[in-house]
DNA sequence: TCTAACCTGATC
DNA sequence: GATCAGGTTAGA
């Protein structure tokens, strides 16, 4: 399931693959994948490819002409060559036909992932783009804090949230969270500034990780050339509900926050209560020091 | 804030 | 044969 460092394992990998190819035709296979703005008919065909850029999860391959391919994998998307030794896989849905006689094919089980194909407009003005928080990779703590301090959110929902923060989904944030010592559930607005640089900390170290051993792989993932990522290997709380926490020894529990399966340490993922005028707020408990 | 929907494949 | 997995959106 790809999140922020799987899909910037993939834009490297495109970036170099594309260099000074050109888009020369566009194959829709099944209907609803992909989607042109405005209109197919506008498309300016064949057209230059200059460079990959990424968002939160969501992939841009900006070509000449004022064009942009957005590619957003969602849970099962993959981008691939087919060629002789490996034809298309199953469930391939759209091809882009390269000028080098390659053709980069986007396949997905599922269906979830979705391609839009722009052109005319701007890249700074792709709505897709611009409605999405900032990337959390590329966020100073300064900027982070100034995000989180005014919700009055569970902590979870709140870094899952697309609009606020880009990139995040469910692994790395139960991995930032346990990193820091924040329970998921704990709300935003009641964290204290340490605790939130803290934070900020643990989700830079948990993606750089990610990145450096080219993502996670749970179930579907692969890299662009079908390699699995590494990063599993390093998770310290998702997948590893049952098992033992690394640092205190303790069972890590599994729950459901907004829906989505979580996994922490009941022991070193503790609530924290905001103090106000020397009181607990509504009968909760005052913040220990973190 | 919550639920359902979108989907298939893996697993129980 | 039922359940679960999870990114995102729409709608209550």
């Amino acid at each position: 399931m790809p999140e922020l460092p799987e899909v910037e394992s993939v834009r490297k990998s495109l970036e170099i693959s594309l260099e000074d190819v050109g888009l020369a035709r566009i194959d829709s296979l099944f209907p609803g994948v992909l989607t042109f703005c405005p209109t197919l008919a506008e498309a300016r065909l064949p057209a230059k490819f200059l460079g990959a850029d990424r968002r939160g999860k969501m992939l841009a391959l900006r070509f000449q002409g004022e064009q942009t391919l957005l590619v957003h994998l969602r849970m099962t998307g993959r981008l691939y060559f087919p060629n002789a030794e490996a034809p298309l896989l199953p469930h391939t849905h759209v091809l882009l036909h390269l000028d080098d006689q390659r053709t980069l094919a986007f396949c997905d089980p599922r269906r979830f992932g979705r391609l839009v194909w722009h052109v005319g407009t701007p890249f700074d003005r792709i709505p897709e783009l611009n409605r999405l928080g900032p990337d959390a990779l590329s966020l100073s703590s300064k900027v982070f804090f100034q995000l989180l301090k005014p919700r009055n959110r569970m902590i979870k929902p709140l870094l899952l949230d697309q609009i606020v923060l880009s990139g995040l989904g469910n692994i790395y944030v139960d991995e930032s969270l346990f990193r820091a010592g924040i329970h998921p559930k704990q709300i935003s607005a009641d964290l204290s500034r340490k605790r939130i640089d803290l934070l900020w900390e643990s989700v830079m170290e948990v993606l750089q990780k990610a990145i450096e051993n080219g993502g996670s792989t749970i179930r579907d993932f692969v890299g662009f050339s079908g390699e699995a990522g590494n990063y599993q290997k390093h998770h310290s709380v998702y997948g590893r509900a049952g098992l033992e926490c690394v640092k205190c020894g303790g069972t890590l529990r599994r729950t459901l926050v907004a829906q989505r399966g979580t996994t922490y340490c009941p022991h070193c993922q503790r609530m924290r209560y905001r103090r106000t005028k020397g009181k607990a707020i509504r009968g909760r408990r005052v913040e220990t020091s973190p």
